[in-house]
RNA sequence: GGGCAAGUGGUGGAAUGGCAUACACGCAGGACUUAAAAUCCUGUGGCUGCAAGGCCGUGAGGGUUCGACUCCCUCCUUGCCCACCA
């Protein structure tokens, strides 16, 4: 029987039926056995698999596979991050109801991952859109409502008018909305936020304990959470002695600030501003910069803008009067939304004072430029020095001066030593209607009232008509709107909004533990057998938000006391993505490859291979079709060799009959195990593959004999070792193979990983290579044990080593037992 | 502007500071065949040479070392992330 594109896709199809009934990948909580949690991040379900998912769920189940194999308790889910967008704009579109659209897609995304063959405990499969799931999305809100972690807030936000809904930045477009591109505006609305950053402290320093995840990712999360130390400021409005806290880092310029500048949105301002001159153009200005998007405000490109508020503060450094600004390039949002502006020694300040004529100071000595003057400036001096001009703190270098200053307002009631974060709330209400529903009551006598559990889950009302006009389409449905109030039972409404999408991602991998659990969000118990996840694999779009997030609520489930943990992953594998012709794959370029269609020629067994083959798994992977074809080529090679040359033989293997040939196919048999299982832990895909494929012209050059039952049967020991190295790759035709040589495990998966042999691995002779001053000039096979008294011997008198050194005196002579000999002339 | 990666044959990519280009793709030649496909064998960094061989060669330049793709410094290029962040 050939190894032919119909025989792969019965075989293939054959096993994938036998691991899905005889329910082989199903787990259980087993004490007995060592646990291994083995997770890719789930996928959006739209419709059919794409070659990303290939790659990204191919990579863990090879991990998956080798530790069943090494006798790991291996839990190995899947499931679907299903509410969202697309389902709605589908629904939109074709006017189908978003749960038929998503279900479909659901059907259509595991029929894709069975084809591939990957090892799920498919009992466990769950769907954020089931509500058994979003059940205890809404249970887990209620529990950050109790403890003040979710709370309502009005803030300013991306709207469009139009569609009558906020926007994400990254919705907003040249300023305009996404959808209709009306022009967006900012809006203050009352949403829901999440507390995050009451767990910026823990977010930052725990990301010490993940010495298992990329630098970079870490240096993302570190750079998003942005933790700054600095000082906080209080200067003081000239007459009226309000005071204006400035946040800086730069404390030492504290005798260079030449004026004050507040954000737009300043609390301040319209007290300030009253009865001034220009009063009216001032109020202008703000109008203006309120009504930019922030994306546009915030892109950096235009050029800065600012008035003079006709007021002035007072420098508590030196109690210099100094005018106060508004301008564009200040944000409420950062800091205390007001500045100090020191032109002199902050880049950005000084092109802002240039343009405005504004006052400017010298504080920190160049030490290239001792007797630098304001008026020769060019560009603010932001190195570091000596300080000038800053009273008692003159002479003191500019770094130990911020301290130094800090504490001195410290002492005099200035300011203080403060530390400012990057990372914001999280705001989570968005006006949609494929999405968890806020378990939120509003109340007129009772305020705002949560759900009562025995009530959850808040059901998605069927048969909403999803207009894509804007607006929550739930607060139409006056069924689901009118409710009587839980606590006083009187006349009251629901929240109509539903929960960003983040948040069901953020808890998932804990409900796998359970995922069936009817009474609670997940079971302790379990939980605590399998948590926290071993490995984790997913692409690097998610370094920032889905993983800030999870861990967020990882430490939120520890302060509840579910888990004892404080990571929810150990190890971190981001893959790389799939390109085609240099660009990313992807729908909207159109340069996408059907896996299907792959598999339809090749089997899922070749495309496994090939895209393991292609790269190691962080790297960005070209795809090449030629490829496949390599990957098929090389398994019908070892397709062939076992069915022309297997039999199976009674006699163990004597190592006395051994000869040259046999002795050294035992040892590459030895030696490729080694390396490809510790490739394989290191997750060097790659080179374990290659590996495999030198073992196998190995054995095609083998001079085996069929009549020879000390070679019968070293062959079969070989090729039985290359079926279990090859099957976390490729595991159909392994498995197809493993049975055909008569094993008697029912699946390859239980059989065990093969181990070697330290004693096979040792030579007689080995190659020692001789360079002369470090260039290569011969090669000599010698015993491995050679001394280097004797290897000096023969590397001196040899002719073709002699001609180099002459009669040059030898310096040195460095010798690599039983690999190298560098002779220095 | 800040941070993080990465730069090696025609291509994807290998190399604990020790033989640069493993393995594969592609290409060329050969065997088998009436022929083709498939399969198998051989060759395949550049320059030079009839050959043996020699010289050069891992983005550029410097340094450390007996020895550098690998470590250090400077620069260039590309990719990703962040950014009017005070």
């Amino acid at each position: 029987m050939p190894y032919t594109t119909k025989e792969i896709q019965k075989i293939e199809e054959k096993w994938q039926k036998i691991w899905d009934k005889k329910k082989i990948f199903k787990v259980d909580v087993n004490d007995k056995k060592p646990k291994y949690y083995c997770l890719e991040m789930f996928p959006y379900p739209s419709g059919k698999i794409h070659m990303g998912h290939v790659r990204n769920y191919t990579i863990t189940d090879v991990i998956a596979r080798f530790k069943m194999m090494q006798g790991f308790n291996v839990l190995h889910p899947m499931g679907y991050d299903a509410f969202g967008q697309p389902a709605e704009n589908a629904a939109i579109k074709r006017k189908i109801d978003p749960a038929e659209w998503t279900y479909d897609c659901i059907d259509q995304m595991r029929k894709g991952l069975k084809r591939m063959g990957f090892s799920y405990d498919w009992d466990r499969e769950l769907a954020t859109c089931d509500k058994d799931y979003y059940k205890w999305n809404q249970w887990i809100f209620i529990k950050m409502f109790e403890r003040g972690l979710a709370y309502k807030k009005t803030s300013s936000v991306n709207w469009c008018p139009s569609c009558e809904t906020t926007l994400a930045n990254e919705e907003v477009l040249a300023g305009g909305c996404w959808r209709c591109q009306t022009p967006v505006v900012q809006k203050d609305l009352d949403q829901w936020y999440l507390k995050i950053t009451e767990y910026s402290e823990r977010l930052l320093e725990d990301l010490k304990q993940l010495s298992f995840w990329p630098s970079r990712v870490i240096a993302m999360q570190e750079n998003w959470i942005g933790k700054s130390m600095g000082a906080e400021i209080y200067f003081r409005v000239k007459d009226t002695d309000d005071p204006i806290p400035v946040f800086t880092t730069r404390a030492d310029t504290i005798f260079g600030a030449t004026y004050v500048v507040l954000a737009p949105e300043h609390p301040l301002v319209d007290k300030l501003i009253k009865g001034v001159k220009h009063e009216e153009a001032i109020r202008q200005f703000i109008q203006k910069i309120s009504n930019q998007s922030k994306s546009v405000r915030i892109s950096g490109e235009q050029k800065k803008e600012g008035v003079f508020t006709g007021r002035y503060a007072i420098n508590p450094a030196n109690n210099k009067e100094i005018p106060i600004w508004i301008a564009d390039y200040v944000l409420m949002e950062y800091g205390t939304g007001a500045i100090m502006a020191v032109p002199t020694h902050d880049q950005r300040d000084f092109l802002f004072a240039k343009e405005h004529a504004l006052p400017m100071e010298i504080v920190i000595e160049d030490p290239q430029n001792l007797d630098r003057k304001v008026s020769d400036m060019k560009e603010a001096f932001e190195g570091e020095g000596v300080l000038i001009n800053s009273a008692q703190f003159n002479g003191i270098k500019n770094i130990d001066a911020i301290e130094k200053i800090g504490a001195w307002f410290q002492e005099n009631g200035n300011g203080k030593m403060t530390v400012h974060w990057r990372l914001r709330d999280w705001l989570i209400s968005r006006q949609r209607y494929w999405g968890t529903p806020i378990p939120m009551i509003y109340c007129e006598t009772c305020g705002i009232v949560p759900v009562p559990e025995k009530n959850l889950p808040v059901e998605l009302p069927p048969d909403i008509d999803i207009t894509g006009e804007g607006g929550s389409p739930l607060r139409k449905c006056a069924d689901f709107v009118n409710v009587k109030c839980p606590s006083c039972g009187k006349k009251a409404t629901r929240e109509t909004d539903t929960m960003a999408t983040f948040f069901d991602s953020s808890w998932y991998y804990l409900r796998y533990c359970s995922s069936k659990n009817k009474k609670e969000v997940f079971d302790k118990k379990e939980a605590g057998y399998w948590m926290p996840v071993d490995q984790y694999v997913g692409g690097i779009e998610h370094a920032i938000l889905h993983l800030l997030y999870s861990r967020f609520f990882t430490k939120f489930f520890k302060d509840l006391g579910f888990v004892t943990f404080d990571e929810p992953f150990v190890r971190l594998l981001t893959q790389g993505m799939v390109l085609k012709d240099g660009e990313v794959m992807s729908k909207s370029r159109g340069n996408t490859v059907d896996p299907d269609e792959v598999i339809k020629n090749y089997g899922a067994d070749a495309l496994r291979l090939c895209i393991l083959f292609a790269a190691p798994p962080e790297d960005q992977l070209e795809w090449n079709d030629g490829a496949v074809d390599g990957a098929w080529k090389f398994l019908n090679r070892i397709w062939n060799l076992i069915e022309k040359q297997y039999k199976v033989v009674n006699e163990n293997i004597a190592f006395q009959e051994f000869d040259e040939d046999d002795k050294n196919l035992q040892r590459e048999c030895h030696s490729a195990i080694k390396k490809i299982t510790e490739d394989i832990s290191s997750y060097k895909f790659n080179t374990a593959i290659s590996s495999l494929m030198i073992l196998i012209n190995s054995v095609d050059k083998y001079k085996f004999d069929k009549n020879n039952v000390v070679k019968q049967s070293l062959f079969n020991f070989t090729m039985r070792a290359v079926i279990l190295l090859l099957s976390p790759f490729t595991p159909h035709i392994c498995e197809e193979l493993w049975h055909k040589i008569g094993s008697k495990e029912e699946t390859i998966v239980k059989a065990a990983w093969p181990t070697y042999n330290e004693v096979y691995l040792k030579k007689d002779m080995a190659e020692v290579v001789v360079q002369v001053n470090g260039k290569l000039r011969g090669k000599f096979s010698v015993a491995v044990d050679i001394s280097e008294e004797e290897i000096k011997k023969i590397a001196l008198s040899d002719e073709g080593i002699q001609k180099w050194i002459l009669d040059k005196p030898v310096k040195k002579f460095i010798y690599l037992p039983g690999k190298l000999v560098n002779i220095v002339v």
